[in-house]
RNA sequence: GGUCUCGUAGUACAAUGGAUAGUACGCAAGUCUCCGGAACUUGAUAUCCCAGUUCGAUUCUGGGCGAGACUACCA
């Protein structure tokens, strides 16, 4: 239990003692004190006024004056200012807290709970590599799965491969007529890198037919359709709908040279998937879903044969969910995944880390599954994130401004490896220490750059500002852990630390900074919840980043090594494994690692 | 047109209805006989507009103005 929460008995216990006002725990508000007021926590008062009757100055000095005399040795002082009774807790308090959790590195990581969650995340399409979009989507579905984890929960992480469809049977066509024969291996080209470059020559080719038929007076529309290479791309879906052997074989070729890059950069990022769900096996499932929904009478059929579900009484539209010809759409495929995994994993939660020019999709799909009345309809969580963005606008495609992500990685590991070598701290390291450093640090700054955001906004990426190693970064939170490890080096030994006694007179009074860092690190398990609570990543990393700052200040006020006395020497190095620990734990769910020299 | 998001220093991001609105980059000025300067300290600069609810509004409500997403028998 934190300290926050250790303080409400207390006031409930004041309120009902001086007033016989009952209050319940949620009704107060208790708060870290803002620094430029002398106090630790902060009761907000305003909300008692009314009730009791009495100003806010005399509850605080009637309530901080009984807080006191209840238990002296928790409560060392109050001061009441305005609204708000700022309480300081005795040194003591702070110091037996650190003794009793320095050395725990599973701090703030819960036992398990039995509840079931799958995250879905990635899922990306088999006909171009991954871009800065997919990272985001990607970070940010490792990372609330591990935070998930250290909530107790048991996770899988699930990935849906888009491996079909008319965009599949445009690169394919497009190797059929340009590659001759030509393969990742002949060109010495990643695999998912390979056939994206066809993808775009396939769009290259369309265009350019597409104007010689309008030239000859033909709509663009019509032209679109009409082109030559855009029949063969149809003709292509046809014959795979129809299992064509050489069309498959053309299909399983090329699908597993895009699974073979994407292999490369899963295994650099560090994304990992317990189950994946490709879309040619998945896109007939969900048609059970329409019988029994019209049975139902939730969806209905329109005279052309169409299938659909009115969803105006919510607010929305009608959704179509079977074609007239009987075929799935998108949806009808989304519900049938939705049936088979919980078939196969019977979960509490299901989350979808899916861009938030889906939130409709989702919703339908969520709404649907409630009036099938589908037991696990309320699990269903859609995890929206917003679009990644450049300080020029949105990345597009046809204008070539798509940030690549293996191109990006890079990026980063040799902006890593350029400033590693201007400090030149590293120099005894061997060439594979080295690489495996500028990856650490390189992907450390991209994570913590894409995670540092709430994920419901949309963001900039500044490729300027992303390779910028100071301040509100991953490298500056890495660095403020390798020097810590500089200084367990020389001294810090967890089973000597554990017998000498930091909790006698010596150690007090504790400087602001001891406490302060103290304080934050108190708040870890907290942060966690919170994280999870809210989906959302960057509450770590905004918290790693305050420790890392305020672990700094501390550093450069007092002196570890050469502290005044051997008892303020061991709280100290007590304070580094515990900021370190903490720091390694917090990167980890955020899947940044931390180097012990940089 | 409809539905939904979002408007905070030059820029990018914070702030369960709480105190004098934080942080980073950039800008300006400092800190070192220092356990790692990828650090620390200090300074200047902001809540789109108008009402309302409240002891108290960046936050909630209504109305403007501005930006974006969605609104396919594509996925």
């Amino acid at each position: 239990m934190n300290t926050a929460s250790q303080i409400k008995p207390f006031v409930l216990r004041a309120l009902k003692d001086l007033y016989n006002a009952e209050f319940t725990e949620s009704e107060l508000t208790i708060t870290a004190t803002r620094p430029e007021f002398e106090g630790d926590f902060t009761l907000v008062l305003f909300s008692f006024v009314k009730q009791l009757k009495k100003s806010p100055e005399h509850l605080g000095k009637e309530i901080g004056g009984y807080l006191q005399k209840m238990s002296p040795e928790f409560f060392k002082s109050y001061n009441v200012i305005k609204g708000f009774l700022n309480l300081t807790l005795s040194d003591s308090h702070w110091v037996i807290f650190l003794k009793e959790n320095f050395s725990n590195k599973m701090f703030g990581i819960q036992s398990q709970t039995g509840n079931k969650v799958i995250v879905e995340y990635s899922s990306p399409n088999t006909n171009k590599p991954l871009h800065l979009g997919h990272l985001r989507n990607i970070f940010l579905g490792w990372s609330i799965a591990e935070i998930l984890k250290a909530q107790g929960n048991e996770v899988i992480k699930t990935c849906v491969v888009n491996d079909r469809g008319i965009h599949i049977c445009k690169s394919m066509v497009a190797w059929q007529l340009f590659a001759n024969g030509a393969t990742p291996e002949t060109t010495k080209i990643k695999g998912d890198h390979f056939v994206g470059e066809y993808y775009v020559k396939f769009n290259d080719e369309h265009l350019r037919q597409q104007e010689e038929l309008m030239k000859n007076g033909m709509g663009k529309e019509e032209a679109e359709k009409e082109a030559p290479i855009m029949k063969a791309t149809q003709q292509m879906l046809l014959d795979w709908e129809a299992g064509k052997p050489e069309v498959m074989e053309l299909w399983e070729k090329m699908n597993e040279w895009v699974y073979k890059g994407f292999n490369v950069t899963y295994k650099r990022i560090g994304a990992d998937f317990d189950k994946m769900y490709y879309e040619s096996n998945t896109y007939l499932l969900g048609k059970k879903f329409v019988e029994e929904g019209l049975k139902q009478g939730v969806f209905f059929r329109k005279d052309d044969g169409s299938v659909w579900i009115d969803l105006t009484a919510e607010g929305l539209d009608q959704k179509l969910v079977l074609r007239k010809d009987g075929t799935s759409v998108y949806m009808t495929q989304d519900l049938g995944l939705a049936e088979e995994k919980y078939q196969d994993y019977h979960y509490d939660q299901s989350i979808y880390v899916v861009g938030d020019e889906q939130n409709y999709h989702m919703k339908v799909l969520k709404l649907i599954m409630e009036k099938l009345g589908k037991p696990y309809a309320d699990g269903i969580f859609h995890l929206s994130y917003g679009m990644v963005e450049l300080p020029s606008g949105r990345m597009k495609s046809r204008e070539g401004t798509v940030v690549d992500a293996d191109d990006i990685i890079n990026e980063m590991a040799a902006v890593a490896k350029q400033k590693t070598e201007d400090l030149g701290k590293v120099k005894d390291f061997s060439e594979s220490e080295l690489a495996s450093l500028y990856d650490t640090i390189g992907l450390g700054a991209l994570k913590f750059f894409l995670m540092r955001v709430d994920p419901k906004k949309k963001m900039v990426f500044n490729p300027e500002e992303s390779v910028d190693f100071h301040g509100f970064t991953g490298p500056f939170v890495q660095y403020t852990y390798a020097r810590i490890q500089s200084i367990l080096r020389k001294e810090g030994n967890a089973a000597d630390l554990k017998s000498v006694n930091t909790g006698n007179r010596s150690v007090l009074p504790l400087f602001n900074s001891e406490k302060q860092l103290i304080i934050l690190l108190e708040q870890f398990p907290a942060i966690i919840q919170l994280a999870a609570e809210e989906h959302n990543p960057s509450v770590i990393a905004v918290y790693v980043f305050n420790l890392s700052r305020m672990f700094n200040t501390f550093y450069s006020e007092l002196s570890v090594i050469n502290a005044e006395s051997e008892e303020k020497k061991q709280l100290r190095l007590q304070l580094c494994m515990m900021t370190s620990n903490i720091i390694a734990s917090a990167t980890s769910l955020l899947g940044i690692k931390v180097p012990e020299r940089m």
